[in-house]
RNA sequence: GCGCCCGUAGCUCAGCUGGAUAGAGCAUUUGGCUUCGAACCAAAGGGUCGGAGGUUCGAAUCCUUCCGGGCGCACCA
């Protein structure tokens, strides 16, 4: 509504300033003015204009505010109840308190969404180890940015495809399938055994690997005069996963899909899914990269270099290059990306730009083929395969996508976006979004703590970069397990009365409540120095405080033997001057600023999408909690014995509860039954 | 050396496309449970927004420069 309400503003500002000033295109901006006295909603418009119309703020303002009166007046702006000249020329606006909060009530509110198929791509761990803190922070936000997109009761939204890009052939695999091979001495069949093994005793494959990965990468250079012979076997071990069809890729791919099956069901504890798994395997058997490789000779960004370091190498130019070398003389341009080395292999950045292609639907007769590989209790998820099933879904048709990547992949990320640039794409690459974040780090006291051994100069550092390789970090599972544990700690100490099950389920809501909200507090370009005191905690600015702030709210309706439906609908009996004389006292106005905070949801949302930044609803929440608890405090609503006051006390726990359970719904966090 | 990011209260962080008196949480001190359950609320202290210039009616926000820190800059993925 708050929304709405912005934007009948702007409409009528605009028309003003095309009459009186002949004026067109001039950006409105509404802000909340500091103190709620001032008003609800106000501008610095005159400010902005003061200078081009060559006339004082505050005259400017003054003649706003009469043509603003006259609308008024003639009623159409019904939501306004008075415009302001305040200061040196800010226009102020007061909302009409009881017509207001009886929209709120009926839940009128602006739709967001529109057409076009959206793609997003989270997770894409390296199926070689078990998932990290820092895969979390990833796997939270894809999946809450998603949720933001996808059309739900509360919005249209936008049509969205999920999916997890899977390196199953990369050399982290390699270096895993080394392990099993070189260090552990397994065969296939092995292999096949010990994935058995650990299935069927309930033990972790990913944990398992996670182990031998540190191992392998410490072993390659463990003993000097065997590392270039080490390093050999790497290298035949990749290719021979790029190869496909040999004992040796069979290893991988049962490892890889082991490993992947983990990443799911670890991802699942935290109700993220996927609609799609693209593999590299099939990129490269179905040979995506011979497709992209014609379409960028032919757009001419592909080259052959025939002079300096890389000659003999397929490049691309990169952005801002203009090929020519410093001394101005025509020469090879030795800041190209290499795109096909010398050797006739195809680099990273080469393969990616077939994939992104794909994604937007320009590669010409390629398309992945799709198997059914996980069925969630909602939809299915499909894997690439050479040869899929029919009928299938499709994904590579997008129209916008989002890649969510850390933030050091950034150069390689705007290698792709150039490319599709440079291929006269512009479109695509302007719908190209880089969802880049930055890393989770350790604080030195937690490595400490985990057991790890951390120099004096590292110490000194505010946090450490965590390492796959090295085997350095805090696992996936480890973290939601201990917050269970802590959650469950609580919940039996509270409600000793419920069965075990329950306890349990709602340790979990819990668990997973404190996790999603700490990864989402933190804006995207923020380093997270993970420390198990802040994340384990539950009170202050977390996703349990804003939980038990709807259970309250819930308590409260269901022991006035009412819901939040009923208790909306009875406020809107109310007449409206009734409503806005309750609303327009003191008391009352610490009331309407809770409905008012809880209006702006959809405001929220759109910022959060147009600047990719889940951040920006999870601090939603948490004020719109806090804003209920110190509400909660204020006033007793069961104690009430006005009948009307006790209606609008009685909304305004119900507005609060509605808004605050979809904006965590959005946020991926449930309402627990009781806390 | 080049590119990107960061520097705001003791600590961890917000601060929307420049707008009115820079805000939260944690920690510290103090007060509040026979109450709609205290995983809560209230109050207090705590700031030359890294430094210096500049643009502007107005700068934590934009520009320049310096200082301090992080991450990238492969014929690796």
């Amino acid at each position: 509504m708050f929304r709405t309400v912005q934007q009948t503003i702007t409409t009528q500002l605009r028309s003003i300033l095309k009459q009186q000033f002949d004026l067109e295109g001039q950006t409105v901006v509404i802000e909340q003015p500091p103190a709620i006295a001032l008003g609800e909603l106000a501008t610095p418009l005159a400010f902005e204009l003061a200078k081009r119309l060559r006339k004082a703020p505050r005259a400017i303002a003054q003649t706003l505010v009469d043509a603003l009166r006259t609308a008024v007046a003639t009623g159409s702006l019904p939501e306004l109840t008075s415009v302001e000249v305040a200061g040196a020329g800010y226009l102020n606006f007061k909302l009409t308190r009881g017509t207001m909060v009886r929209a709120i009530a009926e839940d009128h509110h602006a739709d967001i969404g529109g057409p076009g198929f959206r793609l997003v791509e989270h997770t894409s761990i390296n199926p070689n180890k078990a998932a990290h803190i820092g895969h979390l922070r990833n796997a939270i936000l894809g999946d809450t940015f998603q949720r933001l997109l996808r059309p739900d009761a509360f919005k249209s939204g936008y049509q969205v495809g999920v999916q997890n890009y899977i390196d199953n052939t990369g050399v982290q695999v390699a270096d895993v399938v080394v392990g099993f091979i070189h260090l552990e001495q397994m065969s296939l069949l092995r292999v096949r055994e010990l994935v058995t093994e650990l299935l069927e005793s309930n033990r972790r494959i990913d944990y398992f690997c996670w182990d031998l990965y540190a191992r392998v990468s410490q072993w390659y250079t463990a003993d000097p005069e065997q590392t270039g012979a080490r390093k050999a076997i790497r290298l035949a071990t990749l290719h021979a996963l790029e190869e496909g069809e040999n004992e040796i890729a069979e290893i991988a791919d049962l490892i890889a899909t082991s490993v992947l099956r983990r990443h799911l069901e670890t991802m699942e504890r935290l109700g993220i899914a996927y609609d799609f798994l693209p593999r590299e395997s099939e990129i490269l058997s179905l040979h995506f990269w011979e497709a992209a490789r014609l379409l960028m000779m032919e757009k001419g960004v592909l080259y052959l270099e025939t002079e300096g370091k890389n000659k003999g190498c397929y490049v691309m130019r990169r952005a801002g290059s203009t090929g020519d070398t410093p001394d101005g003389l025509t020469g090879p341009d030795e800041e190209a990306k290499v795109i096909v080395r010398s050797n006739g292999t195809v680099t990273y950045v080469g393969k990616d730009i077939a994939y992104h292609l794909w994604k937007f639907n320009l590669l010409p007769n390629r398309d992945f083929g799709y198997r059914q590989f996980h069925q969630y209790s909602t939809h299915t998820c499909w894997i690439s395969a050479v040869a899929g099933e029919d009928p299938h879904p499709s994904f590579g048709h997008a129209d916008a996508i989002y890649n969510v990547i850390d933030s050091r992949q950034n150069d390689p990320q705007n290698n792709v976006v150039q490319a599709l640039r440079g291929m006269g794409y512009t479109e695509a690459a302007d719908r190209y979004t880089h969802f880049s974040y930055e890393m989770v780090a350790l604080t030195p006291r937690c490595a400490m703590d985990l057991g790890y051994t951390v120099s004096d100069e590292d110490q000194k550092r505010s946090y450490l970069e965590v390492s796959g390789r090295k085997g350095f970090g805090v696992k996936a599972d480890d973290l939601i397990d201990r917050l269970i544990a802590a959650a469950l700690a609580e919940v039996d100490q509270r409600h000793p009365e419920l069965g075990a099950d329950e306890r349990a389920g709602i340790a979990r809501q819990i668990a997973v409540g404190a996790l999603r909200f700490f990864m989402l507090r933190f804006t995207r370009n923020t380093v997270i120095a993970f420390d198990f005191h802040d994340a384990l905690s539950f009170e202050g600015e977390t996703g349990p405080y804003i939980q038990y702030a709807v259970v309250r709210a819930a308590n409260i309706l269901r022991k006035a033997n009412s819901d939040v439906a009923e208790a909306l609908r009875d406020l809107t009996q109310l007449p409206v001057p009734r409503l806005s004389l309750l609303l327009d006292s003191d008391e009352g106005t610490s009331l309407w600023e809770t409905w008012l905070l809880a209006s702006r949801l959809t405001t929220v949302i759109e910022q959060a999408i147009a600047t990719s930044e889940p951040a920006h609803l999870a601090r939603f929440a948490f004020q719109l909690a806090q804003q209920f608890n110190n509400f909660y405090h204020r006033h007793h609503v069961l104690h009430e014995t006005d009948p009307d006051r006790r209606t609008l006390l009685l909304a305004t726990a119900a507005v609060a509860q509605r808004e605050l359970t979809r904006t965590l719904g959005l946020l991926g966090i449930d309402v627990p039954p009781v806390m």
